[in-house]
DNA sequence: CTTGACTCTCACGTCAACGTGAAGGTTTAG
DNA sequence: CTAAACCTTCACGTTGACGTGAGAGTCAAG
């Protein structure tokens, strides 16, 4: 699978999956010709990326957390132990997060509330 | 109130409360010598704006919005009309971010279940 | 009346996740 | 065999919410 391939089935750019390699988060093949293969598995790598980065987490961050999500994601990873603290600070900082969404949103639902239509 | 105070109620730096009053969110008085002087209201306006901005709004957003943020409280703002499809477009977006966050930190749940601990 | 802690207004720097050409090689359909 | 449509590697540009001095005025205490 190729470049701009990859890119449409996961609604982004190439020049994205090119900064992802360039941050350590894809590692794919390479052809004689220069050109990036991509195999499936990387689709599923993309996807939590995506997730993560909208979550607020950096690449610096994701690349220390790829490693440890097991390629059958019905499998539970051994996690990489030096990770927890790590990965419970940002738990807690998505929860916070989430309270603060909420806060927000009861903001504008208060102002909402008054929607004549 | 000076700026400093204010920024330390608020949990922020003097610059940024400039940077707010910048972007017509904040519109302290002068005194004579052209510090600018806060009211006690303006410690509650700008916990709105921390607030929306960390929800994702940016600063002209903010802008709109706060006016129609009614000084007590308790009390349902004349909503500005003109504004509702914003509003409703920016509840949308908070929450698909508050979802996308759960799904991101579910991801962190699974690997943090294997916690040795 | 001076010193230290504020304050003011420019104005350039930062940081992350890309966007956007530039200049050139590769692949594939006709 | 050629032209379109890919791909490659630099490398500079963008955006938003501030950070960070620079240079100068102001205020409160001793």
């Amino acid at each position: 699978m190729r470049i701009s391939d990859l890119a449409r089935r996961a609604g982004t750019t190439p020049r994205a999956l090119r900064y992802y390699e360039e941050q350590g988060l894809l590692h794919p093949a390479r052809l004689a010709s220069g050109y990036r293969q991509y195999d499936e598995q990387a689709l599923r790598v993309v996807r939590h990326i995506q997730l993560l980065l909208s979550a607020g987490l950096n690449t610096t961050a994701i690349a220390e957390i790829l490693p440890c999500i097991p390629d059958d994601v019905t499998v539970l990873a051994p996690t990489c132990p030096e990770l927890l603290d790590g990965l419970a600070a940002e738990r807690a900082r998505i929860t916070r997060a989430m309270q603060q969404l909420g806060a927000a949103r009861d903001v504008l639902d208060r102002l909402l509330q008054s929607d004549p239509r």
